[in-house]
DNA sequence: CAGTTTGTTCAAAAAAACTTGAACAAAAGC
DNA sequence: GCTTTTGTTCAAGTTTTTTTGAACAAACTG
């Protein structure tokens, strides 16, 4: 139950035990997006390890093979399930539960814009609403005047955003399906 | 983090100077925003700042009016322009250079597109590339499978994503212009 | 039930990002 | 040329975020 292969060169093994090159290379790939995407770096890791296998993960091996700490690998696992971008099954009889990456592209863009962008556009509302309870009060006539342009200017972003995000959920999902397997 | 603004409070006025009360909350507004885009807390206190402004202002208004260090300003500011989201007009006969944030939202995300995303488009192909490269290398046979099936998704990511780019620059463009002034 | 395995939480440590301000350069005025 | 104004740079300081690991809880096992 332990591993799944054994290495070629046990003197090596020592790094990255248990990684292949291109494996090593992939996870850094993802660390790097994450980090581009505002998510800890640590999230983009394990998504980038559970994305080379194609056997479903449990913590303790997500832990051991990136080195990282218990702490971080359960806030990880969570953060990603909770963003749909992995799934976990309970294996029959067995106590651990194991992780898996969602491949399809579509699912992850739209976890992420639901978790960060959709919250932002609530919150826009709180703002936009709060701008115009102050635009009464204090300022000159002429403050008002442009304080009140500006609330406009800032309504029509709102709304072309929240148009915008139906589509590009609808433009990624086109064509999402991969060459080979499809695990629908 | 000292953010804020005081509500209908005379005393604390010494604190946001200069500024009305709509402004604090609109400069707040884009302070949070710049922050959840990757961009630097000041980023988007300047930009706001700019955005509530008929007039251009000059980079020790700007320190003055935020109270933020000049390193911060010229830096904000100078990032800002690269992005698009500010120009600025050096003023006959003013040494001065003065600057005026770009309200067309089209121009705001696409600038953001090109600086933010596009590099990492190109940055990925040579990630891709590497991996590629890597594949050959150490691992089982079945490993090198495994890999090379998961290039061809991150390939096909890659592929989607960059179709993605100009059609959100196309919708968000569309109806870009507001009820009433067309600075076009 | 006592012992073990599995996973969560959170305070403290470490790392990363941001801001500051003083030294420096560039250009204009005198 | 010398002084003043304007703006840049970057090392050091500050703040924020992320990671760690030990204590805790929950669930299974025998």
């Amino acid at each position: 139950m332990m591993n799944a292969f054994s290495l070629t060169d046990p003197a090596m093994s020592e790094k990255t035990e248990g990684l292949d090159e291109w494996e090593s290379a992939v996870i850094d790939l993802f660390l790097n997006a994450a980090n581009s995407f505002g998510l800890p770096k640590s999230y983009g890791q394990i998504y980038g390890l559970l994305f080379c296998r194609d056997q479903a993960l449990a913590m303790d091996e997500v832990m051991n093979l990136l080195k990282i700490s218990k702490g971080s690998a359960s806030q990880g696992l969570r953060a990603l399930r909770q963003l749909g971008a992995v799934s976990s099954n309970f294996a029959p009889g067995d106590r651990k539960e194991r992780f898996l990456a969602e491949i399809r592209l579509r699912k992850l863009v739209s976890g992420f814009l639901r978790e960060q962008a959709d919250p932002h556009l609530e919150k826009g509302v709180a703002r936009l609403k709060q701008i115009e309870r102050l635009l009464a009060g204090s300022g000159s006539k002429d403050s008002q005047i442009r304080g009140t342009r500006r609330h406009e200017i800032l309504s029509g972003w709102h709304r072309q955003m929240s148009r915008l995000l139906p589509w590009v959920k609808m433009i990624v999902g086109k064509s999402d399906r991969m060459p080979q397997k499809n695990k629908d």
